[in-house]
DNA sequence: GAGTGGTCTAGACCACCCT
DNA sequence: GGGTGGTCTAGACCACTCT
């Protein structure tokens, strides 16, 4: 079999690369939703008219990716961010014993606003554009300990600016409510010295050091859709990557 | 084919990951040296007594565990830890303008001391096992910002103290002389305000904030190799991480 | 027991590198 | 042009889940 019989709008790469992107399209469309079964591999294989092998290539792809989880035995499904996972995910602070720490999240102001140059430069926006500012403290066992102050594009978010709430878990809120799909994000870490407004907001002197993490989050699309700048008193606790 | 045949001492598990083992092994045993090209897939299927397709995925998980290199119509390689590439690797800190910092370190002092209760429980290590220390300062365009305390197993490095002179990249003496492979790190991220020493060996006042990095550094057998505790000075550069 | 993903095989052609 | 890894197919059996 040399000719294949694919959606239209597929043009370069191998034809599991094709599979893959008909497979990703479907699940952002919101044809697939969170937490439910896609249709078999071998159903895949015959509706796109290809064979079995290919279209598993492709899924094993977007399940290394985290798109995906496959369960033998039981079918292959579109990942779930419930708040449990985006923590366990995305939340990089562990304390000192190397447990995760699972912090809570303080009231929140939410504000929208005409975005700064800065945050155009770090967002990849137009002039003009309006942004969603949200800042609140991240609180452990009681006490503060972060300072968030995160910025999103607000044509990407419509209506989320009048949320009675802003829940801990932003990105499950992104994914049920907006059929926005956090892929990864990229952070820069570094060390600053406490400035007034935040040693108050976190109860330290002026002057203490802090971890400040600058994250740019990523979509499925590879859209940046958020901007998060944190400060961080890490008191028997530090940040984690592994490498 | 159900009886397959394969090298003694295979136990559990799935044929290729049987394969992936073999492959390893031979690596680790210095068979098949860095920057050469083991033998082809259809070879080691034939050796083994296995498909192609076998292989293929044990090769394929290697490759992206970056123990091997493929390169299509040439052949597959042993990773290669040549100075540049553990740089890009492994030492995450970028500029603001987003380009990789690249430090040259000054010389070096290195000693060989009964292991500290600390060390011994960092590495994994006996009472009384003995450790080489080295300390040294890294600099940037000519000037301090990096403070290395770098601990290791005597055991794994004899010799390693007599060496006239500590090259700038540790990880490729590793694997050129000691056939030992680093495969990944785990970092503990900090902020801390300078001591009196450290203040002075980084030329900045005491109490700076200072980025401290707690880094194990693990080898391709899953063994603790490295405990190195670095305080950078970060001034319009900082730690990134990707997740 | 029926159905799913996981493993394994055998063979074909393609894209690329080297000499 | 010969050899390498990369893609694709077709079919088999296994391990597991669900009901």
């Amino acid at each position: 079999m040399r000719k294949h019989r694919l959606e239209p709008g597929d043009t370069a790469g191998p034809l599991y690369a094709r599979v893959k992107a008909i497979v990703l399209a479907r699940i952002t469309a919101g044809d697939w939703p969170p937490g439910t079964a896609i249709p078999t591999e071998m159903e895949l294989a015959r509706e796109l008219g290809v064979s079995q092998g290919t279209v598993r290539k492709a899924l094993d792809t977007l399940s290394a990716e985290q798109v995906l989880v496959r369960r033998q035995g039981s079918g292959t499904y579109v990942a779930e961010h419930t708040p449990a996972h985006v923590m366990f995910r995305f939340f990089n602070i562990y304390d000192d014993a190397g447990t995760q720490v699972l912090p809570d999240s303080q009231p929140t102001r939410i504000a929208v606003a005409v975005a700064s140059a800065a945050e155009r430069r770090r967002l990849v926006l137009e002039d003009a554009a309006k942004v969603i500012r949200i800042t609140r403290i991240r609180t452990r066992s009681g006490r503060a300990f972060m300072d968030d102050r995160i910025v999103l594009p607000e044509a990407l978010f419509p209506g989320l600016v009048d949320e009675p709430e802003v829940p801990n878990t932003l990105y499950d809120l992104f994914q049920k409510r907006y059929r926005i799909h956090v892929a990864h994000t990229e952070e820069q870490v570094t060390a600053v010295a406490a400035t007034a407004r935040l040693a108050e907001r976190l109860a330290v002197p002026p002057g203490t050091p802090l971890l400040a993490i600058d994250r740019i989050t990523y979509d499925l699309n590879g859209r940046r859709i958020e901007w998060r700048l944190s400060h961080a008193h890490l008191d028997g606790a530090h940040y984690f990557a592994r490498l």
